[in-house]
DNA sequence: AACAAAAATGCAAACGATTGCATCTTTTTT
DNA sequence: AAAAAAGATGCAATCGTTTGCATTTTTGTT
């Protein structure tokens, strides 16, 4: 009784409400050409028989989907997974972003099949646009994707020269303000860890070292680290930076939260004194910051406006005009892992 | 010169590669009634002009999207957002697992316009299939869905009765494993910390009052609290009840790592001694539960199996063959937050 | 009441791939 | 060498919507 033998379609409910198909679909979609009493009567019926329209077929004739398919541009060889924390929170914000202007998300990471990714979401109707989350070491296949003409966002460092338009915190800010803030706070050796082959990172790294050079300071090139940035490889490295060199450094800037909750584990097993001996700064605010023991000094980006500008961003394109690179609201939170 | 005019069809490459379209098609997808150098030739083609099938027109005439709908199924009136991070880190096993079986994730959550995914999804063709992350307090959703024919697996408590398959980890056993450990090692008042009205949930804290009763001790009723299923909550409701009843408990068994680590961060404000004092045990082992300080006692899911099973499942039924629940590997992780 | 203008509806051709069936080749058998 | 069987390919209908244009109906004007 619940299923009927076949779909209702658009043409049977035609029949049902005595009109023509193109008047059907006319009036579901509120097309001012129909009689406003012929679109009541149409949308009733429709709502009665929960009717929805064939998206296949609505796809086909229109070549528009209405879907934007996100990828996660995981880097390989690396341990940073489909689920990171903070790669999946700026996802259940598009999810929003996305939904609330009408469109759906296709999820896909950067390990599918496919390389071509201009041919097989767009080429293939399967999106109508694309927003990749992370530049990559590499921007080959974005480069690929963008000439091809597809509609386009990244997310990643947004002072990057690029042909599409990139949304991210202001990396090079963020970078100087934790740095800053742990100078002011009478640090004198601060560890970096990330790996400046990113962009992202790249632009926070020289945050740090003009922080430094500011304060007078002359940069310790072995006071960088250039690290996987997934919070065992920090773990790993601080281990062994102690072992090889003593307890070296009373700051750390970190390039994310996961990377700096790994930094201060290995420091905690080893007693040392977390703000008193080192202060650690994160990056990104995930939820967990502020749980930690003891919370965690960050620098926040904030996700939700970073979704709805590249969602905007996208649209526009989609819409024929242009898009532009956007910076998103970056300020440093302060909490316990930095000294008073 | 990198875009062409008018997309590349399988009309036009069946011309260039002179056969018929028919012939193409099957070439395409390997058919054995088409000749080997055949489809060799027209696959080289394809590869060349780099085309790929409209799966807008593939899906209108076969009736298959390739499209599995993922619904993260949230609590209303709860904090517990789409960021969640157990919830994001199904959801990016599910990535994996459907994209290894051929099948591409549309990621959605209950809090989208329409209730009546039946329609929306599968009447739609927007996709073949639904996985709902989570059963919430009602199953009205569920249950309507499953009653419209719809292919569908839950994440949830796989104890349930219902007519469509629920995969999730042994509950019953998860809480009172917890619970037992607990008690072997000293703890004698011990805090639930949940919220039972959740299918899930409630087998775990019934595991939780058969190990007290075993262990010959009578379940105190001030002991089960029931609160939202976030870290704020707990965080609250610890402060709460240690303000009103002081610290009248020696272990906490949550419901998920969440609360746990709100649970974590209110006692160790009040420099209560983990585990010296007080015991905690959390639920899902999500990335930070190792990295918190001390690290935490918890209950893992094997929540790549969990994805796994749940597209086998699905998969089953979109073969026409029936499936069933099944229960996710369940195993207590131990770790410092508990007495040793 | 006749006619023009405006409003409402319908016709029919796309959109691009798939597939049952018919047709045309090639090979095998007698 | 003819007939039968097997192997390749092509024809044409179909999936369900959308939309430019033609047609019909209604409203307004003189």
């Amino acid at each position: 009784m619940a299923k009927k033998q076949s779909r209702l379609t658009l043409a049977k409910l035609a029949e049902l409400a005595g009109v023509s198909t193109s008047t059907a679909s006319r009036a579901l979609k509120d097309n001012p050409l129909i009689k406003q009493q012929t679109r009541d009567k149409v949308k009733a019926l429709a709502r009665q028989h929960n009717f929805s329209i064939n998206t296949a077929a609505s796809r086909l004739r229109t070549r528009k989907t209405h879907v934007i398919a996100v990828i996660l541009n995981l880097i390989e060889h690396t341990e940073q997974s489909v689920t990171d924390p903070f790669l999946l929170k700026i996802v259940g914000d598009l999810n929003m972003a996305l939904n609330a202007r009408g469109y759906e998300l296709l999820l896909s990471n950067s390990f599918m099949a496919t390389d071509d990714w201009a041919n097989y979401f767009i080429g293939s109707q399967r999106a109508d646009g694309i927003i990749v989350i992370g530049q990559g070491k590499t921007s080959a296949k974005i480069d690929a994707a963008a000439d091809a003409g597809v509609p386009l966002v990244v997310w990643g460092e947004p002072k990057t020269a690029a042909r599409y338009p990139v949304v991210g915190g202001d990396n090079l800010f963020g970078g100087h303000e934790s740095t800053w803030y742990l100078l002011n706070h009478g640090c004198r050796r601060i560890l970096f860890l990330g790996d400046p082959e990113h962009a992202e990172m790249r632009h926070r790294h020289q945050g740090y070292l003009n922080a430094l050079t500011e304060h007078g300071i002359e940069p310790d090139p072995a006071l960088t680290a250039s690290i996987d940035i997934t919070s065992t490889a920090a773990y790993d490295f601080i281990n062994q930076h102690i072992r090889e060199h003593g307890l070296n450094f009373d700051g750390i800037v970190c390039v994310s939260d996961m990377v700096a909750l790994g930094a201060l584990k290995a420091l905690k097993e080893r007693y040392v004194g977390i703000p008193q001996d080192v202060s650690i700064v994160g990056y990104d605010d995930i939820a967990l910051a502020e749980l930690m023991h003891p919370s965690l000094t960050t620098v926040r980006q904030n996700t939700q406006q970073a979704a709805e500008m590249m969602v905007n961003e996208l649209i526009k394109q989609l819409e024929g005009q242009s898009a532009a690179s956007q910076v998103v609201e970056t300020r440093l939170i302060v909490r316990r892992s930095t000294a008073q």
